[in-house]
DNA sequence: TTATAAATCAACACAATGTTGATTAATTGA
DNA sequence: TCAATTAATCAACATTGTGTTGATTTATAA
């Protein structure tokens, strides 16, 4: 129970729990998982499962708690100046950028957990994080008093849309390369969804 | 186990059951409920449950696709050619408007449905809906050719958005009534979060 | 009112949970 | 390198939920 990084059993452990749960969620959904078939996935004692996580949902939000750490982390490292700000036509704003990198590299989790099977709970909490980026880097640049709906609508309309984007992207297969979705992105939040698909 | 509707018994019942089911997926959530703890809420017998689903995951397919016929039908009720038509400023889409009117309608079990507590699966099979219906009533004015985005992501960003607007407003409260609910998503839609908010 | 269907109740085997104490194995660092 | 520490294994346990059963009572519909 104690904190046992310090050795490489652990950490082993601790990784082939976390690669069984992404297969078995892929399998099942995390509702379907239970201990006894992670344990048999790692190939480890049942027992020693609880050495390490106080149950499945433990386990999970261990999980995810340290993928939003590391996405604060990532955004952490950008000048706020730059972060929504693009040198050039074809250069998109580094955050979101940043971030369709980050969920590139950890696909497989980030597919399952954000998908149909996956947690609801984790996609509010990324959403909410998606939420504070912008309102971070966005601030200086809104005029809140002449806004055509309440701030609150609108940081929600452009959060969940940045998300949908980035579920959509990884459903279908990464096919286009984070750079692409990022522009993609800008040009529909700048630009508009009406005015981009030339409706009207 | 047969068709048992034309029982008031039965009836009263299955509503007892998803009565209960509303209340404890607030408390714990759908992974937390059992169905001991449905059939104590609803003061029927365990066995009873058993006699009209299969288990939890059936009484909330069922309770969930019957919400998704009920939008459907909603939705088939308006001419196309004025789904996306607004008659003056004043006046939001039809279709949209008819969202957020179900929507406040089944409030209590929309709301932790599509919560974090919810069903992630339902979230999606939500947006797929929106999807259609927008795929549907757009499809005219889409010009698939000259569009600066390929459609699909112009079309995920847009339905994300939609439900995300929607959780938004049920997760406060439903502080404002349908009607400006509909013409706020319009005006994002149309003119663009950017222009909406005043950016650069 | 009577035939039918729904709900109750007790009992069952089964599976997963979380915890225990004793034992073996791997690692760290002195 | 070797001793102390910590991780992992194993068997066993009580507990809880599951889904199903057969017999019985109760409510409804025709």
């Amino acid at each position: 129970m104690a904190n046992q990084t310090h050795d490489k059993r652990a950490a082993r452990t601790k990784m082939l729990i976390r690669d069984a749960l992404t297969e078995l969620m892929e399998e099942k959904g995390f509702e379907g998982v239970t201990v006894r078939n992670l344990t048999e996935k790692a190939q480890i004692n049942r027992g020693t499962f609880y050495l390490h996580y106080r149950d499945k949902y433990d386990l999970l939000e261990q999980s995810e708690e340290e993928i939003l750490k590391e996405i604060e982390d990532k955004a952490r490292g950008i000048n706020p100046k730059d972060a929504l700000h693009s040198t050039s036509q074809d250069e998109p704003f580094p955050v979101i950028l940043k971030l369709f990198e980050y969920f590139q590299e950890n696909a497989r989790f980030m597919r399952v957990v954000l998908g149909p099977k996956g947690d609801a709970s984790f996609q509010v909490k990324l959403k909410e994080l998606i939420k504070q980026q912008f309102l971070q880097n966005i601030a200086s640049k809104l005029n809140v008093e002449d806004m055509l709906v309440p701030a609150e609508y609108f940081i929600a309309f452009v959060s969940s849309a940045q998300l949908g984007l980035i579920q959509h992207w990884l459903e279908t297969g990464m096919k286009k390369p984070p750079k692409e979705m990022a522009l993609i992105a800008a040009k529909m939040i700048l630009l508009g969804p009406g005015h981009v698909a030339g409706i009207k």
